[in-house]
RNA sequence: GCGCUCCUAGCUCAGUUGGAUAGAGCAACAGCCUUCUAAGCUGUGGGUCGGGCGUUCGAAUCGCCCGGAGCGCGCCA
């Protein structure tokens, strides 16, 4: 089943344009800049102009000739140097709508190829408490990753922890240090380990030889040291059940819980094959592969430093090679923040000369920094960076002034009331992060992610809300969905937006660009908002125009429930005020 | 020093890859609850798209130069 209209058009826009011996490539249509003129636009003519060395006008009014003979469109112009503007029937949008409502995917298609793709994101460390910073790649990731999944894709998601490198070598010197023994460390909960990890941290940055202990604890640690190991592994844990406690607040989930530790067997691997190839050298005390510097230097890919150990380019070597093997990856996706992209350049280029991933496509998404007002990363008043706990309770209290107390409204007891407060503000926190473009990054208002009103994910599940209620009230009187007809310019323009919703998912998957849908979301429910004012459902006075509003309503709310479901917020069936 | 990314309304950001009159949200102002949830709706003001030159019928978008910001540049991850 095809809904969508822009595939219809550019299908038989394809058509004339063969006839008339025009250039296919520019058979396309896009929704109007000029709904005042317009439903769909096809901007050819004036690309073609240019190569054909005729007039645009020309072209464009040989082509809307054609179109006006197709039964589904109603108007077609040609306007200013050579626009073709297309205006289709009322009847077939609303016979579009129909059709809509009774598919269970609302019109959505799949992907053409569906394939296996491992994501990476989250990326959290052992024995660092989770932070505002760590709040875009574990919500873009967790959005991506229902993308993924819904348009048909096979879906692996890893949290890919960080938990082997100098860090963990540091907070363990830092434990021996104040203890002199590593056997309370088994007692230790998040709180005291982050505290120790905080100390090690100030004092490895200011003192050399504490740094070089580090180092050599963590070589010691890899090297499979059963002490190290245990006390290692009791840190691992404990960051993980608050890891977890912290990513299950936000409704962000993996499949995996893998981490660089997993892959240190397999790095031995990675050196072997480099050797084998041929493509290593020592350089400097290090076991190094050189890559092609071209217009830029680009520092080597290290697999072995000069103290034995491997480094990150190592770990990450070897698990592409592990997701390749063991999961059958035939797409691996990262999302972590700029800083990291001159690294992902040299681990993809290193697999590209290892040979381990043949075929498999290796993507890097990119998104800024989180920023403060300063324009750097962001960070509090006292210098420090705020707990994503803090950021969550925040938002809470919030929304806890807007809804009744417990108890106050009949079946919402302290479990419902804390629930719906939890739903609001995660909706709050996510789509304040979601609806920005991945790749540019933001400024972090602290007030944004406490506000409900305007482009938040409240103001969307407010809409879905106030549709859940009109739907109830329909019920309770016997009135049902009927065929949709489009009478009000409301009516017309809400149709249209429902129309897009294939286009709008498609683009976000291809594009890894999760605001796309955050965007939509929200001028959707917007149109919705405007045709609730102008267009009274339940007393429209005729009951068939009633049934098609409610139609119309009904997969308004159908549509807006998926697109946040695919941004990963709930919504609520209703929204209870104080 | 080299490289990457960015500069659009008072603030925070869009702008579907070169098209028509550059759009939202917030903030400001003026209206709208005896009718389906006012976390809403309607309207107003606000811009030499950092600056300059160029390519083009046509530039916020492409190229060059200048100014400003952020980030990254072999043994931290």
């Amino acid at each position: 089943m095809n809904l969508l209209f822009e595939t219809t058009l550019n299908k038989t826009l394809s058509e004339i344009f063969e006839k008339l011996g025009l250039d296919t490539k520019f058979a396309t249509v896009k929704v109007s800049d000029r709904a005042d003129l317009s439903d769909f636009q096809c901007n050819g003519a004036l690309a073609l102009a240019k190569t054909a060395h005729k007039n645009p006008r020309e072209i464009a009014a040989s082509v809307a000739t054609e179109l006006e003979k197709e039964p589904n469109i109603a108007t077609v112009s040609v306007d200013g140097p050579g626009f073709i503007n297309i205006k289709l029937k009322d009847d077939f949008i609303a016979a579009n709508m129909d059709k809509m409502a009774q598919d269970e995917r609302l019109g959505c298609g799949i992907t053409e190829n569906p394939h296996r793709v491992v994501l990476d994101y989250g990326g959290p460390n052992v024995a660092k408490e989770m932070h505002v910073g760590h709040l875009r790649s574990g919500v873009i990731g967790e959005s991506i990753q229902r993308i993924e999944r819904f348009v048909g894709n096979d879906v692996v998601s890893d949290v890919h922890l960080g938990d082997w490198g100098t860090p963990m070598g540091m907070i363990l010197a830092e434990i021996l240090r104040s203890d002199g023994t590593l056997s309370h460390v088994f007692s230790y909960n998040i709180a005291q380990i982050t505290e120790f990890y905080k100390r090690a941290n100030i004092r490895c940055k200011e003192d050399e030889e504490a740094k070089e202990q580090a180092r050599k604890i963590t070589a010691a640690l890899q090297d499979g040291d059963e002490q190290y190991r245990a006390a290692w592994q009791h840190l691992r844990s404990e960051s993980v059940k608050a890891i977890k406690a912290n990513y299950a607040q936000l409704d962000v989930n993996f499949d995996l819980w893998w981490g660089e530790s997993d892959a240190h067997q397999t790095c031995g691997e990675i050196v072997k094959i480099a050797r084998n190839k041929e493509i290593s050298e020592v350089d400097n005390g290090a076991e190094i592969i050189r890559l092609e510097e071209g217009n830029k230097p680009k520092p080597p890919v290290i697999l072995i430093k000069s103290d034995g150990g491997y480094t990150y380019h190592t770990t990450d070597l070897a698990t592409i090679k592990m997701r390749v093997d063991q999961l059958k990856a035939q797409e691996i996706v990262y999302f972590t923040d700029s800083r990291q992209a001159l690294h992902f350049e040299q681990v993809f280029e290193g697999a590209e000369k290892l040979g381990i991933a043949p075929n498999v496509e290796l993507k890097h998404i990119v998104f800024g920094t989180v920023n403060g007002a300063d324009g750097k990363p962001f960070k509090t008043r006292d210098g420090g960076v705020m707990n994503l706990d803090t950021l969550i309770e925040m938002s809470k209290d919030k929304v806890r002034q807007s809804l009744p107390k417990a108890g106050e409204v009949e079946g919402y007891g302290e479990a419902e009331i804390e629930k719906l407060t939890s739903q609001i503000a995660v909706a709050a926190i996510k789509f304040q992060d979601l609806k920005n473009t991945i790749s540019s990054g933001y400024v972090f208002e602290l007030d944004d992610f406490a506000k409900f009103e305007g482009k938040t994910g409240p103001y969307i599940q407010y809409a879905i809300a106030r549709i859940n209620s009109v739907l109830r009230k329909a019920e309770a009187n016997g009135l049902n969905v009927g065929n949709v007809k489009l009478e009000a310019p409301e009516e017309r323009a809400l149709a249209l937006k429902l129309a897009q919703v294939h286009n709008v998912v498609m683009r976000a998957h291809s594009e890894k660009e999760p605001s796309i849908i955050a965007d939509y979301t929200y001028t959707l429910a917007q149109q919705f908002s405007t045709f609730y004012n102008a267009c009274p459902i339940m007393n429209a006075g005729d009951c068939n125009l009633a049934a098609s509003r409610l139609r119309l309503a009904k997969l308004v709310r159908d549509v807006l429930t998926l697109m946040l479901n695919l941004l990963g917020i709930e919504a609520p069936e209703v929204m209870l005020k104080a």
